[in-house]
DNA sequence: CATCGATGTTGAG
DNA sequence: TCAACCTCGATGG
């Protein structure tokens, strides 16, 4: 999945082009359609994310649930309300765009899958075509129909007047009532964007260090921290050197508090840049190298076989849990 | 065209 | 521990 940092963009992402304003919705595939006649003709009153999860409030009073899960996405098209508080890698700041046009003009947007602005969820091609500022052509018949015409299977349609928002391939896609949604946020670890970090760095330390657990297992426990997926994971411990087999309990206390403070740096920059940047730090060529290659951007997830960036020693692959666990056997210990 | 795999979670056994 | 769930791009014939 898309983890933590995804979700929170998809949240800011309805802040801004779906809060306060009355939504269409409907479910195009109908597997949703009870849910989806329930929020019809309502108005988005807050949306949030917290850790993997999105809640949204209609009318004040019901909630929609989302856990986009190995595979969901959302896809957005019309008018895509750029991130103000976000610098565009050039400089300029994000502005709003024309309708049925993707605001483009900072390179992050390139629109292929997790990089787009357009879909943002698991890696998939994205639906509406991103147009740079300069360029002219672009959009085709079927992108220029009001709403989109429903390309495969479509959960749920979100759309305002200008802006459509759909849902495809979630886990979970809910109707909930606000204690529930309560409930649920109450199970979930600390998100460093969610709560107080000083706070979350002690509900996280403490967990951690009163469990027999592998640390690699606990990172990806979201009751003990939120957000965080098997590719933040594999980085995580990378760049803290540590075992992924080591009991939680037995990881020195300063190197606990380090993780939190990491996972607090890495989803701040996923949030800001929509890119798992783990490799953070690099500069010039280095840097470019990495973003232009997705496999080139972590130190050791997808990496089995291959010499590690630091030692040279080959990156394992074991299976920890029935998810796929990178590491170098040599840095990590 | 068929098959596989993926940034995940739940619940049965 | 493992299968089920959900979707679609990548891969191989």
């Amino acid at each position: 999945m898309p983890e933590g940092h995804s979700v929170h963009r998809i949240a800011r992402q309805f802040d801004r082009n779906f809060l306060g304003r009355t939504v269409a919705a409907s479910s195009p595939q109908g597997r949703f359609a009870e849910g989806a006649a329930l929020l019809d003709g309502s108005e988005m009153t807050t949306v949030r994310a917290v850790g993997k999860q999105m809640f949204a409030e209609f009318d004040a009073h019901i909630w929609l649930r989302v856990h986009l899960g190995m595979y969901g996405a959302w896809d957005f098209a019309g008018e895509i309300q750029a991130d103000p508080t976000i610098a565009s890698a050039n400089g300029r700041m994000g502005q709003t765009n024309q309708r049925g046009t993707l605001l483009a003009d900072d390179p992050i947007y390139d629109g292929a899958g997790e990089n787009s602005l357009s879909s943002i969820g698991a890696p998939r091609r994205a639906r509406v075509h991103v147009r740079m500022s300069e360029q002219t052509t672009g959009l085709d018949d079927e992108d220029q129909q009001w709403p989109p015409a429903v390309v495969g299977q479509v959960r749920l349609r979100l759309l305002t007047a200008s802006t459509c928002a759909d849902l495809r391939g979630p886990t979970a896609c809910e109707i909930r009532s606000a204690e529930e949604v309560a409930d649920t946020i109450a199970s979930l670890g600390p998100d460093p964007l969610v709560d107080d970090v000083d706070e979350g760095e002690e509900r996280f330390t403490g967990v951690v260090r009163r469990k027999p657990t592998p640390i690699g297992l606990l990172l990806m426990d979201q009751s003990v921290v939120s957000g965080i997926g098997n590719v933040y994971r594999a980085e995580m411990l990378f760049r803290a050197n540590l075992d992924p087999h080591t009991p939680g309990r037995d990881v020195p206390e300063e190197t606990v508090r380090g993780l939190w403070r990491d996972w607090t740096h890495l989803l701040s920059i996923g949030v800001e840049t929509g890119q798992m940047m783990t490799m953070d730090g690099l500069t010039g060529d280095a840097y470019r190298q990495a973003m232009a290659h997705r496999d080139d951007r972590h130190w050791v997830y997808h990496r089995a076989g291959l010499p590690c960036r630091v030692c040279g020693t080959e990156i394992v692959l074991e299976e920890m849990s029935s998810r796929k666990l990178y590491w170098c056997p040599n840095c990590q210990r």
